[in-house]
DNA sequence: GCGCATCCTAACATCAGTGTTCAGTTCCGA
DNA sequence: TCGGAACTGAACACTGATGTTAGGATGCGC
């Protein structure tokens, strides 16, 4: 096993993440590897699409824990700012759930992925319980700025429009103190 | 010509926005028409693609010039929550741009992209010389951000998570004043 | 009714991607 | 050096989408 599965799915992702009509035979390619190999891996596309997801998915989830998200003890937007930071290297993995429409309808994901929301969610209510977040907008919404926010930041750093040092700082001061002067 | 072109674009963004990978049989019979007559009006996928991206951006060039945004005289930020209203219900079209990857390397589509780009950022840089906008911030981040708020409230909307009628309202009050508490 | 345009269904060729099989190689440890 | 495990390229069948073609139905103005 000279490539592993683990540096298998990197690849998937980057390639696939930069479009999602490529082929096993790029996928392979990409990885050193070839597409018979591949097919040990993972049986069928559809596997490895679901791997891939998993495997992005797991990461986030990682990275809400580190982050100390669902800790009620913690000052939510610490954690929010941890988690920034930790997310914004996934960003390739998001862009492919993102974009990948065909695992729409998995049930399992769907749940795993509102998990997450909901922690995030969670973490937002408690800010603004604490006066720390407006409380006339909507929980929900607050948190899918973010989230939409770090997509904008890995999309611009992609281009190169902002060095990826300045990721996680834009989105929080965008996110909380917003662009306008006061 | 029962069914209009314009009428088959409409529905080809709506059926190719919620899954890129639909059929053109899909598409035909969404505008209930036959795949036949589909390739009477685009010879081939591609032409179709193409046409739904240039009716998108052509959207996109309207909002613009009808809000002003490219207009030195006018208030830029009065400009930009006139174009949030009118874009907004524009989201399909973006979601297609957004994900259809394929497009990607098409040097006019990009081109006119970058325009577009360019007369919102130059619509910040305006504001960030009025003091109305934090001059701290890269005036491209800032315009990415505007994007992906927008993106984020149609997805929002779509999701059913947030009424469509605050939608400009929220991207707005996000980006310029944020969500933190003073 | 005639001619023209437009749409339809049905069939067809073509092609690319998926998934399978197999014989041959390389490599590594016993 | 032997044996097994892992990987390989090459071939194959299969499927589904694209694009083409032909023949027939429908409708509309003249």
């Amino acid at each position: 096993m000279a490539v592993t599965t683990d540096a298998i799915l990197d690849t998937a992702t980057r390639v696939l993440a930069a479009s999602p009509a490529a082929t096993l035979a790029d996928v392979a390619r990409a990885a050193g590897i070839s597409r018979t190999t591949l097919f040990t891996r993972f049986a069928t596309r559809e596997e490895l699409l679901l791997a891939l997801a998993a495997d992005a998915l797991d990461r986030i989830d990682t990275a809400i824990s580190d982050a100390g998200v669902d800790d009620a003890s913690r000052d939510p937007l610490l954690a929010l700012a941890d988690l920034t930071e930790t997310v914004i290297p996934l960003g390739a993995r998001l862009g492919y759930l993102l974009r990948e429409r065909s695992l729409d309808d998995d049930e399992g994901l769907k749940e795993r992925w509102a998990r997450i929301d909901r922690g995030i969610v969670d973490a937002i209510r408690r800010a603004q319980a604490a006066e720390r977040v407006r409380a006339d907008l909507p929980a929900l919404w607050v948190a899918d700025a973010w989230f939409w926010l770090v997509v904008a930041v890995w999309e611009a750093v992609e281009a190169g429009r902002i060095a990826p040092v300045d990721g996680s700082r834009l989105v929080l001061t965008t996110l909380l103190d917003g662009t306008g002067t006061r």
